[in-house]
RNA sequence: GUCCCCAUCGUCUAGCCCGGUCAGGACACUACCCUUUCACGGUAAGAACCGGGGUUCGAAUCCCCGUGGGGACGCCA
């Protein structure tokens, strides 16, 4: 058995969109399980249509999602190059055999290949067997002397010695062009593996590059983490078949198979990927999510006053990890803990002063922060119990105005975590501040 | 219009190939528990075999026809 050889063909006239993603990492997975050979190939043979930084969002996103290549641009390998731009003399080499065999002719300056008519029947790893038939001639050679993408598609895939053509749904009705061109130049079929497409989570159709959420670079920007929406990806047209949704990368490698694709298509889910990238997100060791997340917020400018001390930070950032659902939720979760000038917010004070005297027992905390010990939660804890007995009150009493004074909020960490990163001379400083509220 | 593909909860899906299980899981939604906050987590509930024929003792599962959805019909890729 040969080694498997698969290609993404992605075309640089577009900004890199979900499907163009889960198209490349199903060729990826499937590489990986066999131990092929994943290569890349850009098909930028529409001069009109190409631009160099659409080319560097596909490198980008593709080294973003973590789904290296073993032949392309930038790695090289036997069967290069890998931009249709730079190889015409090729195109050239197999226009000449089919020109030799009579297969073409020229038609108001173009060049037609002449089809044979007969039905093409090909057998789809994932739908079986589908027969369709070619009805008329069509253009290989564009007037102005470009190979169009037919041509070069096939041409490359025979040349690259691709074995599996794993690509979108879209294509099954061009597949019969492409196999009346390799029985032309008398090449084996490679297997081919139709996916089913993406459809928008809104409306009807495919997602195309304009619909929300679609563009790859969209979510490395708002700080998802890739891991998830990888593992987001394989799930839309796939499945482990045992009930497993948040796998580690080598066990979907593991498992993924063609056989295991679905044939319908599937309509993309934004809450389900934010779900996946929370649980990713929680999972995450603090070591490796202290750096992400600071970078993250250096990126989206949450440190424009300059940057706050890195172990203060870690604290803060360890504190707020489960409290937030993705990293776009960090910076207004956090912001108190680096600002004196922090908002309260109305509803929660209207709450909080609607019931009991808040002032009053945050003047019982003020009494005796002195004596506090803020070197844990637990000591911390031990001293608002005694604070509470002492007044004949409830820790809830304390805990409601508490977070309130130094956070402006009545949501987030537990009051002795926020309590304990901030500090004694920060909570008195908040304490007091809180006092002369209106 | 022609051709091709597809069809299980609102969504992603398991089950289908090799007919017989209260049709399972996840997201979302709802309720409750946990947490004296908010999330997380836990428990529970609701929620689907597109329709019609056939084959069969028996059909989500096999076959046919409708219907619906998607795609392709470019000197785009």
């Amino acid at each position: 058995m040969s080694q498997v050889r698969v290609r993404f063909a992605p075309s640089p006239t577009g900004f890199f969109h979900i499907g163009s993603a889960r198209t490349a990492l199903f060729n990826w997975l499937y590489a990986r399980h066999t131990q092929g050979v994943f290569i890349l190939r850009i098909e930028d043979t529409d001069k009109e249509r190409n631009s160099d930084e659409f080319l560097r969002v596909i490198y980008d996103s593709l080294k973003w999602l973590g789904l290296d290549w073993d032949e392309g641009p930038g790695v090289g390998g036997g069967a290069g190059p890998y931009r249709q731009s730079e190889r015409s003399s090729i195109y050239q080499e197999y226009l000449a055999q089919l020109r030799k065999t009579g297969r073409t002719y020229e038609k108001d300056g173009a060049t037609y290949f002449r089809i044979s008519g007969e039905s093409q029947i090909i057998e789809d790893a994932i739908r079986g067997r589908v027969e369709r038939t070619e009805e008329k001639d069509f253009v290989i050679v564009r007037s102005d002397g470009n190979p169009v993408f037919h041509l070069v598609n096939v041409v490359d895939d025979i040349a690259m010695r691709v074995t599996h053509v794993i690509r979108g749904e879209d294509h099954l009705s061009n597949t019969s062009k492409h196999t009346e061109l390799f029985r032309a130049f008398g090449a084996p079929l490679p297997v081919f593996a139709h996916i089913p497409l993406i459809l928008k989570q809104n409306g009807p159709g495919k997602m195309s590059k304009r619909d929300q959420g679609a563009l790859i670079e969209e979510y490395q920007r708002r700080g998802f983490l890739p891991e998830a929406l990888v593992n987001f990806l394989c799930l839309l047209g796939w499945s482990p078949k045992n009930d497993a949704e948040k796998m580690p990368l080598p066990e979907i490698v593991k498992l993924f198979d063609l056989p295991g694709v679905n044939q319908s298509n599937a309509r993309f889910d934004e809450k389900k990927l934010a779900h996946m990238n929370m649980a990713y997100l929680h999972a995450m060791p603090v070591d490796h999510y202290v750096p992400l997340a600071t970078s993250y917020l250096k990126r989206t400018g949450a440190f424009s006053g300059g940057d706050p001390d890195s172990a203060y930070l870690r604290e803060v950032l360890a504190l707020c990890q489960v409290k937030v659902r993705s990293l776009e939720e960090l910076p207004p979760a956090i912001q108190y803990f680096f600002r004196e000038d922090f908002a309260t917010d109305v509803k929660a004070k209207e709450k909080i002063f609607g019931k009991g005297d808040p002032k009053a027992r945050v003047r019982e905390l003020l009494a005796t922060l002195a004596q506090a010990d803020f070197s844990s939660d637990a000591t911390l804890e031990a001293w608002l119990h005694g604070v509470a007995s002492r007044h004949g009150a409830q820790t809830a009493d304390y805990i409601h105005p508490g977070r309130l004074a130094v956070s402006g909020v009545s949501a987030g960490p537990s009051f002795y975590g926020i309590f304990r990163v901030l500090g004694r001379e920060r909570v008195q400083r908040r304490l007091e501040r809180f006092l002369s509220l209106d």
